[in-house]
DNA sequence: TCGCTAATGCAAATGCATTTGCAATAACGT
DNA sequence: ACGTTATTGCAAATGCATTTGCATTAGCGA
C-alpha cells in the first residue's frame, strides 16, 4: 500500500476555511481572496483555486453554479437548500428549505430526480439600507 | 436622422430560425450548428454566433443559462416558465407553468422579485426507450 | 533546531467560448 | 442582369477562468 502524502496544515488554507466559517453564503472565488487576505495578506489566486479543489476533494465544499456570475463555492452538508441573489449587493445567500410545489412541478412522462432554484431580489440588509 | 443599414435575408439566418421553429426547446450553439447544417451544409460557427445576437437584438431569442452546459438559445414570448435537463440524452426541454410555491419561498426580509428552476431527471422519450 | 518536501507566490500557459479581420460570396435595389 | 455592400466562411485573435512550472518558503517529523 502507498504511503498517502502527508498534507501540510498551511496558513493559507486555515485562511480559507475560516472565511468560509464566517461567511455562512456561497462565495466566488474574488470574495474568498478578498477575505482571506483579511489574514493572510500575500494570499495568492492560484493557492486559492489549489485549496478550493483539495477542500472539495475532502468533501468539505462544494462548487454551484451561478447563472450569470459563474463558479461559486459553499460548504456541505447543509441539507437541501435554494439559493438567492440579491440585486443591490450582489451577493449570494443561502435560504433554508424548499420552495419547490409537491405536485405538478413538471408535465406527465417526466421523471423529475432533483432540482436548483435561484431567487433574485434584495437581501434583508439591502432593503434596510434603501429605507 | 441616420439611415438604418439594411438587413438582408439570408439563408443561414432562415436555416437558423427554422431550427428553433422545429425544435421548441432551449439548444445550446452546437445544437444549432448540427441541425442547421441540414439546411445550409457550410454553416459557420461565427455566422452562428453572429446570428444568435442579431436575433437576441431583435428580441426573437433569449440567452440562458445551464448550472452545467453553458449558454442555450430559446425562443421569446413563451411565458413564465422552467426548464428540464434530461441526464440520460442531455437535452434541456421548457417546461409549461410555475412550479414554485406561493409562499414562504425565502424567510422574512427578503424580497423576491424573480427566480430560475432547473429540474433535472429523465424525459418522456428516454423513459420509454428503457422500459 | 535541522532537513525534507509540500505548499506558496508569481508569471506564463492552457482550455474554452466567443469575437474579429479579411477575402470571397450572395442578397437585393436599381 | 448588374453593382453595391451586407454577410459568410475561415482562421487567427481575444477574453476570461483556471492551471501549471518553477524557484522560494514554511510545515512538521525526527
Amino acid at each position: 500500500m502507498e504511503n498517502q502524502t502527508l498534507r501540510r496544515n498551511t496558513t493559507q488554507r486555515k485562511a480559507i476555511e475560516q472565511v468560509f466559517r464566517e461567511h455562512e453564503r456561497p462565495l466566488s472565488v474574488d470574495e474568498v481572496i478578498k477575505y482571506g487576505r483579511k489574514f493572510v495578506e500575500s494570499l495568492n489566486q492560484a493557492t486559492v483555486y489549489r485549496n478550493l479543489k483539495l477542500l472539495i476533494d475532502d468533501g468539505w465544499l462544494k462548487r454551484i453554479s451561478h447563472p450569470s456570475f459563474g463558479a461559486l463555492y459553499e460548504r456541505t452538508g447543509r441539507g437541501h437548500h435554494h439559493h438567492f441573489h440579491c440585486r443591490s449587493c450582489n451577493r449570494a445567500f443561502e435560504l433554508p428549505g424548499c420552495a419547490l410545489k409537491e405536485e405538478g412541478t413538471a408535465p406527465d412522462g417526466f421523471v423529475v430526480e432533483d432540482h436548483e432554484i435561484f431567487l433574485f431580489g434584495i437581501c434583508p440588509s439591502c432593503v434596510e439600507v434603501n429605507k
